[in-house]
DNA sequence: CTTTGCTTGTGAAACCTTTCACAAGACTGG
DNA sequence: CCAGTCTTGTGAAAGGTTTCACAAGCAAAG
């Protein structure tokens, strides 16, 4: 058991994660794989196969007990305690985040935020002062930040994810639509919106292409 | 050539396209498989194998023509016109969007959003009127809507999302974080920040874990 | 206690993606 | 025209993920 565990194998089990909660808010006490896997479109395999990565989780004919399984999968993904984020860029992605209760509530919480632009230097947002850039290795230093947000414009997140790597953050979540590499083994995940947007475009046309029949040439 | 392409091929066509845009503004006119790897973290036989499932479009010896490829791959990513979309959900994160002016630039104009807010509806945002929800259906099919975003809290997003795929939107990009099943064959991409925060939150514990020495449990 | 019904955990098989390695071809310089 | 150098396009191999299929085990009913 346990070893390298794929990506797409962590991302599923933030979704059982999701729906065992949502059991749990039910009322329910005990679930099977099959109805597990439903929401994400896995498999009940799918489900065992996750979880025997970690350890034996089940009862063979009865199924998975929600709150045991619910402790399990936050002690695996890290969320039985809260993160330190610190934000920068705090334009309109940025200032979104901000006031996005969700991520407090889920155990992430912003506790710095930074900008470069001299009229939002000093203002608050959402309950937090923004700072200028160039304090931010100090006082992530300082605050033993875990995960930093790069919300910048893109020409400048190359340099704001390696001062942060440089300040001693564990990861980096990035929103500008430039694939950064990952510095110094920092992890680094990129949202990136334009090209979620052009995969659907590819769908979209791929398509239409299809039902056009497959002209030659 | 060709055949069933890989969300993660389409994924990487998108980031050559952006290095090769990057390149003709530079002034760059031949560029070989080699260097359109490096900013994608690829390898050259992937990008040769990627494009190979179109077809042929470099010469041996030399590389690929910078302006060609452009052209390529924008006709295959369907991104030679621009796409039609709809908001629904006019929060932080959809104003967000709306004020995002790298969309329209790349292509993707939203031509209309909507909300449930009695005090937003029929105010104008970035340009733009917000309606209201109940007008979705009939506003989209005559507007020819190609792509619907769904920005609205979870409990709403799947309702959201089958009536867009009613009004005849060919594909979803969902923001809220619930997992959307693909309605009437309409593809749906989800853009889930918690999804990405966990999974850091697993490389992080993970890394702890490891540093830690494995203590048999 | 035994039978029946159900669900887990898991090797093996199937499937898909990435990497390797090299022949085929294109351009350069002499 | 020919030799040399470079890079593509692509089968084959390697590596990884998902699905299959079933023995092992638990609970409930009789």
């Amino acid at each position: 058991m346990s070893g390298r565990i794929s990506d797409s194998t962590v991302r599923r089990l933030s979704l059982y994660l999701r729906m065992l909660r949502d059991l749990e808010r039910s009322g329910v006490d005990v679930v099977s794989s099959a109805r597990l896997a439903e929401p994400s479109g896995a498999t009940s395999a799918q489900v065992r196969k996750d979880l025997s990565h970690f350890g034996s989780f089940g009862k063979r004919g009865r199924g998975y007990s929600v709150d045991r399984l619910v402790h399990a999968l936050e002690e695996i993904l890290g969320l039985s305690h809260s993160w330190r984020l610190a934000l920068v860029g705090v334009g309109k992605i940025g200032s979104a985040l901000l006031g996005y209760g969700g991520l407090a509530a889920r155990g992430f919480d912003v506790v710095a935020a930074f900008d470069a632009d001299e009229a939002k230097i000093g203002t608050r947002l959402f309950g937090l002062g923004i700072r200028c850039v160039s304090e931010l290795r100090p006082t992530i230093e300082g605050m033993g930040v875990d995960i930093g947000v790069v919300a910048t414009p893109s020409p400048v997140a190359a340099d704001v994810a390696a001062e942060l790597a440089g300040a001693g953050v564990g990861a980096i979540l990035n929103f500008a639509p430039v694939e950064l590499p990952d510095i110094d083994g920092v992890p680094v995940r990129t949202v990136d919106i334009v090209l979620e947007l052009e995969g659907l475009s590819y769908l979209l046309s791929e398509t239409s292409r299809r039902s056009a029949s497959g002209g030659a040439g």
